[in-house]
RNA sequence: CGGGGCGUGGCUCAGCCUGGUAGAGCGCUCGGUUCGGGACCGAGAGGUCGGAGGUUCGAAUCCUCUCGCCCCGACCA
């Protein structure tokens, strides 16, 4: 491809909306431009790295039976009243209504129409299993997109659902694409991680998320340095480690024993407690409380606190998870006021005749402070599992961090990443087979409903995520399973004859050997710009075929990467290059992924 | 939703406070000199200053409304 016929538009500026260095590279390497708040135009270069990585996807899921199909982007609503998403998705389905005012949205996922081809098509236990996918556009109308094609509202996804006649087929299902995850991504050539992720209110079955470690990363992971075990820190599970006691005698509690002016913050707390009339109370004998409001499914609410050991925070995913309902938000700091009948920094569990949750690090404890729902006063001596009017046990409800003990082999520490969601594997279940009557006939003859799996990974946000890890100062480092182009081939003069022949020449052989080939064979432009321009869009290869480089009888090969140079005779830079290829290829397979 | 910020040639911005009829750099076009890390000289094209209304002799600038875009959002129960 001849560079001066390319619509590639690089920009030396950074574009002032975009803050992320994924959307801040694609934009100045002329790869999207941005239509309205979170969605994107994809311009030939990026269009060709998202070919890729759907081709990649395409070819792992056939490998494993997937078949493709392709469902519209606009539904109907009568499918989503069926499921009762219609009431529940909220405003992130993107809703209208056609010219006989009859309602449609634009799919933000696809598990409504799939159930209801698979439930038209099949009824037979013979014809199951079956595994299917699309890669296509979805409409998620995001409160705030940001972060570029990393949390837009348009973006292209691969949704694939499969649909099982038990339990143990689905299972398997699932750890086959669990596997076929692996090696997409491993192909892919970026690092990282299936983790364990929370299945959210959509089911009580098992998940894992994939994702692209990256330090700009939205989620936070915590893997152990000696099991397998890796986690989602919504989910991870925290280490339960005895009360540090200190041989301590037991006190009674001691309603409002401190007073505590104007301390609100945990750390003056303990400086608080430590100058009144008590020797050396150390910070974790404090407590803190957390007043939430449920919400249960039928939009009723109740209110429940949490305690919690002072130097832990809370993790209000588990606590939502607990109690089985579909949203947890603190109570409004007025109200927790009102209810309490003291200041912020001053309400405390005792008191409160509601339901209250006691993370399981203060199992046993005793001894502690709490607010005492008096301004300016906390208790001494509290003991959750003694002293509160509706004490509802110990349970894992903190947030775990980097440096705790991993509960699981009792080991190793965690350790923490940041990570970019690309993937996930989630088993279904029954939910929309038995919604939708998506059923089938077993053996015997008797009707059941399907058992389902769903399996997404978002494309465009992958292939942002492989720049959010593979960039320089100077531009992006391609992966070469989804470079745009292999090969940058830059002809420093195309106005000289012998210069121009050369490249020419160059850009036949490579393209017959199956090499992609971007060359800049722009003329009136100074050797520096291109060179900044290849640095930026960041192919892995560039050929550099200048005079000065023809005089000794040579042109350059650089890798991208690692900036190394050799220079070879023109008649040898092909070989040159599929040399390099196989190189980069085998660093690849060897990184495994991980 | 709440809070904050920003909309001025294709891009990045100045001008606005203190109204006087729009600028710079980059990019683009033409001519010339250059030609191994974003060259130089000269000549050009391109903006009803997001939109509507108002104040004024006069509005990019002041006021009101509106649309769009960007950022932040409960160490406290």
């Amino acid at each position: 491809m001849k560079q001066s016929r390319a619509l590639i538009q690089t920009l030396r500026e950074v574009p002032r909306d975009a803050d992320v260095i994924s959307q801040q590279l694609m934009m100045r390497a002329g790869m999207i431009q941005k239509l309205a708040a979170g969605i994107y135009n994809y311009l030939p270069l990026a269009y060709r790295s998202i070919k890729k990585f759907e081709g990649i996807v395409r070819e792992e899921l056939e490998k494993d039976g997937c078949q493709e199909l392709l469902m519209p982007m606009v539904q109907p609503a009568e499918l989503w009243q069926e499921s009762k998403r219609w009431q529940f998705y909220g405003k992130e389905l993107l809703r209208f209504k056609d010219r006989k005012d009859a309602d449609f949205c634009l799919g933000p996922t696809h598990e409504e129409v799939i159930t209801d081809i698979v439930r038209r098509s099949i009824k037979s236990y013979k014809q199951l299993p079956i595994n299917l996918f699309q890669i296509q556009g979805k409409f998620r109308d995001e409160i705030r997109p940001r972060f570029g094609l990393m949390r837009g509202r348009e973006f292209i996804m691969k949704d694939g659902y499969s649909f099982h006649a038990d339990d143990a087929c689905a299972d398997r299902e699932y750890w086959t694409m669990f596997n076929a995850y692996k090696r997409i991504f491993s192909r892919l050539g970026v690092k990282f991680r299936p983790v364990e992720a929370d299945s959210g209110a959509i089911g009580g079955s098992f998940t894992h998320e994939f994702h692209v470690l990256a330090g700009s990363g939205e989620d936070a992971i915590l893997s152990c340095d000696a099991c397998e075990y890796t986690s989602n820190s919504e989910k991870t599970e925290a280490p339960c480690l005895p009360y540090p006691h200190t041989g301590e005698a037991e006190l009674p509690l001691k309603p409002a024993h401190f007073a505590t002016p104007g301390i609100v913050a945990m750390e003056d707390q303990a400086r608080a407690f430590k100058d009144a009339d008590h020797d050396g109370l150390p910070l974790d004998h404090a407590s803190k409380f957390y007043l939430y409001r449920a919400t249960r499914a039928d939009e009723t609410t109740f209110d429940v606190g949490l305690v919690l050991r002072s130097d832990h925070e809370p993790n209000p995913v588990k606590l939502k998870n607990l109690l089985g309902v579909s949203f947890l938000d603190l109570v409004p700091l007025p109200e927790a006021e009102a209810l309490s009948g003291a200041k912020s920094g001053f309400i405390g569990p005792v008191e409160l005749n509601v339901p209250i949750y006691v993370d399981r690090s203060l199992e046993g404890a005793f001894n502690l402070t709490c607010g005492a729902n008096k301004t300016d006063f906390h208790h001494f001596g509290f003991r959750p599992d003694r002293d509160l009017k509706q004490f509802k046990g110990f349970h894992d409800l903190r947030l775990a961090v980097e440096g705790d003990l991993c509960p699981r082999c009792g080991k190793g520490r965690y350790q923490a990443f940041r990570g970019i969601e690309v993937g996930q594997v989630f088993k279904l279940g029954t939910k929309y087979s038995k919604e939708m009557a998506c059923t089938y006939l077993d053996t015997e003859g008797k009707e059941a409903p399907m058992v389902m799996g769903c399996y997404g990974i978002g494309i465009t946000r992958t292939v942002a995520a492989v720049i959010e890890q593979n960039y320089d100062a100077d531009g992006i480092l391609w992966p070469w399973p989804v470079a745009p182009y292999h090969v940058h081939l830059l002809s420093l003069d195309p106005a000289n004859p012998e210069v121009s022949a050369v490249a020419e020449r160059l850009e036949r052989e490579l393209e017959a050997a199956g090499i992609e080939v971007l060359h800049d064979d722009r003329e009136g432009m100074s050797p520096g710009v291109k060179f900044k321009d290849a640095d930026l869009l960041g192919f892995p290869l560039r050929l550099t075929v200048g005079a000065k480089g023809l005089k000794d009888g040579v042109v350059e090969l650089r890798d991208r990467r690692t900036k190394e140079v050799v220079k070879v005779a023109p008649e040898g830079a092909k070989d040159a290059v599929l040399a390099a290829r196989e190189r980069i290829l085998a660093e690849l397979r060897e990184a495994g992924g991980r």
